[in-house]
DNA sequence: TAGTCTATCCGTACGATGTAAGGTGTCAAC
DNA sequence: GTTGACACCTTACATCGTACGGATAGACTA
């Protein structure tokens, strides 16, 4: 027994010797679900989704792996739990009271949000539950209200919040096609020109010329979509604004 | 040896003994490529992307798992080859000549697909290289042809793909957030209400009350977003056709 | 101070997964 | 026949999630 106990000081507490006072012999800080969580995540956006398993957790806790369970019921409650974690780094924009400044606002916020952790879209993509906790609904009642400002009906409310979450989450996912950050785009942009060098110019003559250009333009750009001046009778014309644009046209006008 | 046999045929050919002529001993027609990506894309579409699984298509093809990787390289090569096969499935819609209900089909195909096999997205987030094959771009590249013909730049071509690209993927992804469909409103609908039941009302005023519409309104209908007369200069404000008029506006006025 | 309780953690073990390595059977060409 | 080539099978292994039970600590009781 005792050479078993050496054995697992050893190796399970990497720099950590006991401490001067001798109070508590086992002084690592206690295992808890949200260090849980907080490790997972850091793993995941550093390494991908499928590096975390519940041995690495447990690796990069100091603790085996079976000790996470009784912090948390399955690896499925850490990978909503991630969601949750996320969703509580939401950064709520201050309110201007200006109800269009507000949802862009809002609206640029959850794309930070979902450009600093990538991977959580597959993580939604895959999640079998709508919400796990109501942490996880912080943001989406705070959207609800802040669209409900602008004398949009319930029903319109609901649409937009849609369009809007769908248009923005449609977009990252369409721009981080590579799960795994770390390397960004001169990775990807290689990706692309290779692919586009390997077409058949005749069949795909459009691809070959734009899937460059695809990789080059930066998306940030992409999301405002700013054309300074179109005569199109809206401010700005980004696709975001178009959205925008067209809630407060509805919002005016309620429907006859 | 021969029991060994026996057993053999007993348990991989279930209804399925030697034919008359005896021509050829073994008629169980040949695994190929097409076949497992078929029986792949099949299983995930009935029971999700957890259940496709080596051992599951083999038996699902009256073969050893191992047998699969005489035609595939890897079970990521069968991923993306589903990604593939799905793809093709895409109906390009007829040219009309009229480049906004062109467009405006081409999205409504996109979404379809889409719908029809809503875990691809989980497949698409999870996607580690931009395209495995060029089969998989052919709609890609019908799209920038089309859009190509509004007489938007090149990069415009690129934005406007992304934007209604993003649009269509998100809004699918949030209308399935449950990846194995099967039971499909019913079990969303009720699952909200009783989210929507345990949230304390006093912080998430909005949320409660608008979930259970959330689950109820068509979202068939959301894609298009109608309200017949809205005083906006947009012939129809659905949010897609929203893109559509600023994309319009964008290419009859080239930026200075 | 000694003894018990309870929460936390470890070790072992089982089934399922992806897949490397090598065996076995069938068929076409010689 | 004999000989390949090829499709398929069998076995085996590392790794995964996790059920089960034993060990250990700090808190509480006496």
């Amino acid at each position: 027994m005792p050479e078993h106990v050496e054995h697992l000081e050893n190796v399970s507490l990497p720099p950590n010797q006991g401490d001067g006072e001798g109070a508590s012999r086992r002084h690592r800080e206690p295992l808890t679900r949200e260090r849980i969580l907080r490790a997972a995540l850091q793993v995941m956006d550093q390494e991908g989704l499928e590096a975390v398993t519940m041995r690495r957790l447990g690796r990069e806790l100091g603790v085996e792996a079976m000790s996470l369970y009784n912090h948390v019921k399955d690896k499925e409650a850490i990978l909503e739990g991630i969601l949750e974690v996320v969703m509580a780094e939401f950064e709520f924009p201050e309110e201007t009271g200006d109800w269009e400044a507000d949802v862009r606002a809002g609206a640029r916020a959850w794309r930070r949000l979902m450009i600093a952790h990538p991977t959580v879209i597959a993580l939604f993509a895959e999640s079998k539950h709508p919400a796990s906790s109501p942490e996880r609904l912080r943001p989406m009642e705070w959207a609800f209200e802040i669209l409900g400002r602008g004398g949009l009906s319930e029903v319109e409310v609901v649409r937009a919040f849609r369009a809007f979450g769908g248009y923005i989450m449609g977009s990252v996912l369409n721009e981080v096609a590579n799960p795994v950050p770390g390397m960004g785009d001169r990775d990807h942009h290689a990706e692309h020109m290779q692919l586009a060098g390997e077409l058949p110019p005749t069949e795909f003559p459009n691809l070959v010329r734009l899937l460059p250009l695809m990789a080059e333009c930066d998306a940030e750009v992409d999301f405002d979509f700013v054309a300074a001046d179109s005569g199109f009778p809206i401010k700005t014309d980004a696709v975001r604004d178009l959205l925008i644009a067209g809630l407060r046209a509805k919002a005016n006008r309620p429907a006859r």
